[in-house]
DNA sequence: CGTAGACCCTGCGCGC
DNA sequence: TGCGCGCAGGGTCTAC
């Protein structure tokens, strides 16, 4: 479901309902996500205060202030397919209060806030992750040691997003479509099936052609393509497909944006003559305009 | 070493 | 109405 717009789009909306609150108490209902939940390292950041929100990639980092001679934790929630993260206020029954054995279905963890709200995360694929790190370990941890570049230009670490250098840096000696090079984390982080798609039919760049046959010329149009698009949808408040919301329940609008995601057979609405293809490349869905993209 | 494919899981929409 | 199938925005592991 959430690719970088998305989980930026919730960090946002999250952020003023969550900084200067603290977390009081973890119950975890389920377990089993992508990787098995440790309830015991969850429910021992309780009572520490909430000091700010940040996003690497497609995960939404919740930092927590060290307590004593304790230094700082930091909260990690990956939304995976399917998952989704919301503040609901004091009292606002979600189904559960009474009974809290059950709850809504496929709320797996939520966090109760001394505020008296709660963060809620559901998550029906269970693709999702939630765990915690030491927050000056975090660029060891396993889950962010071999990502690359952020896409986008960032003042707090200074960095101006992805280039077209820093692609075709990337890109040599290695072969295969660019497409799924867009979406290799190592490479560029945030990109997924969506806006790899969005990206390359801005680019005028099929998505078969091999990362060996790209001039510099065209990794620039490709990257600022990236940035655009992922830029775009984040104004736009992300891209709600079926199940995309943020922090407060919000849909997104990008999905009316969308060039060619989802619109096989429709025509290209750039030369408004050829339609728009689908192929299957690693598993994934990619659609394109066979006349636009070479 | 890199790349391609299978796989994790549930829900939904479609064709029959 | 019901059932089976294919498909879905994530990442990781294995086999070549």
């Amino acid at each position: 479901m959430p690719e970088l717009p998305e989980v930026e789009v919730l960090r946002r909306s999250l952020e003023p309902w969550l900084v200067g609150d603290r977390l009081a108490a973890v119950t975890v209902r389920e377990p089993r996500l992508r990787e098995s939940v440790d309830r015991e390292a969850l429910r021992a950041l309780a009572g520490l205060p909430i000091t700010a929100l940040e996003r690497r990639a497609k995960y939404l980092l919740i930092h927590l202030e060290g307590a004593g001679e304790r230094a700082g934790h930091t909260l990690v929630v990956h939304l995976g397919m399917s998952g989704s993260l919301t503040v609901t206020e004091a009292g606002e029954a979600a189904g559960d209060e009474a009974g809290a054995a059950a709850g809504p279905k496929h709320e797996h963890v939520v966090f109760a806030l001394a505020s008296g709200r709660r963060l809620r995360f559901r998550d029906p694929r269970r693709f999702g992750l939630v765990f915690t790190v030491p927050t000056e370990r975090l660029p060891d941890d396993r889950h962010f040691a071999h990502l690359g570049v952020e896409p986008l230009a960032t003042s707090d670490p200074p960095g101006e997003g992805v280039t077209g250098a820093v692609l075709e840096a990337a890109a040599e000696g290695r072969r295969g479509p660019v497409k799924t090079f867009l979406m290799d984390a190592r490479v560029v982080v945030g990109v997924g099936n969506i806006y790899a798609s969005e990206a390359l039919f801005r680019a005028g760049i099929h998505p078969g052609r091999s990362v060996a046959r790209i001039a510099t010329r065209r990794w620039q149009r490709l990257a600022e393509a990236v940035r655009a698009v992922l830029q775009e949808a984040i104004t736009q408040g992300g891209t709600t497909l079926a199940d995309f919301f943020d922090g407060e329940g919000r849909r997104g609008y990008f999905q009316v944006s969308l060039s060619v995601y989802g619109r096989e057979g429709e025509p290209c609405p750039r030369c408004g003559s050829r339609p728009i293809r689908k192929i299957v490349q690693a598993n994934r869905s990619t659609f394109y305009c066979p006349g636009c993209q070479r």
